[in-house]
DNA sequence: TTGACATATTCCGATATGGGCATATATTTG
DNA sequence: CAAATATATGCCCATATCGGAATATGTCAA
């Protein structure tokens, strides 16, 4: 088998540092895919390729005005990325409650 | 170049759906890996690698008790992930509102 | 229609992957 | 030490990737 597929799910496509930076980028505004090739300094192949995998997965959605592609992100389809690491977000507030704790013992001392 | 390297971040790390499932569990408690082994229905060395990509990146520790290694998960390394996630989390809420918005423009009708 | 512009697709090569299997390492027990 | 248990590592293979380059498709304008 291998690794699976990118275009599986989101986290799988977000696993990619270039495609963050597309959402990230897109996350401002709408923008047509030139404009992202200008920002973040890729090929336009290598552009319309992330896109096309951001796309497939719902990441992003895209609209035609004349010779240009308009992408957007599609916010919702990464809710459930936020969704899950939220489930770890009590542990983390834990660990720092008590390291806060340790310290605030320390300084008692 | 091809893929980035799986153990580059926790991004990568948790693209592999065997692997967040084991921080699912590991979530619950502390484990042994043969508890993980039972519990997730993999084979042993695939367990053994996951945890290996997943200690590298830091989202798990491990502490060794007599034969056996315990395995937590360290959930501030999920953090950055959440942190990233998060930052959509007010597109999603407009796009709901809108959602909602329209629904009840529609009921009006 | 032809040409220019904007984007998408295809083919290629290099590489990282994950599973299966065998085996190595570490620890306890006798 | 030897055997048993628990875990880690190494090797192989099939495959999904990403980037680069060339090319195809789509749209507008003259």
């Amino acid at each position: 088998m291998a690794r699976a597929a990118t275009t599986t799910d989101a986290f799988n496509a977000v696993a990619e540092p270039r495609r963050r930076d597309i959402l990230n980028f897109l996350a401002l505004q709408e923008r047509s895919v030139s404009e992202i090739v200008d920002a973040m300094e890729m090929e336009q192949p290598s552009v319309s390729k992330h896109l096309k995998v951001l796309k497939d997965v719902g990441l992003v959605a895209a609209r035609r005005e004349g010779r240009q592609m308009l992408y957007r992100v599609n916010a919702a389809a990464i809710r459930p990325l936020w969704e899950w690491t939220n489930t770890f977000e009590r542990m983390w507030r834990h660990q720092l409650a008590r390291v806060k704790e340790n310290a605030e013992k320390k300084s008692d001392w």
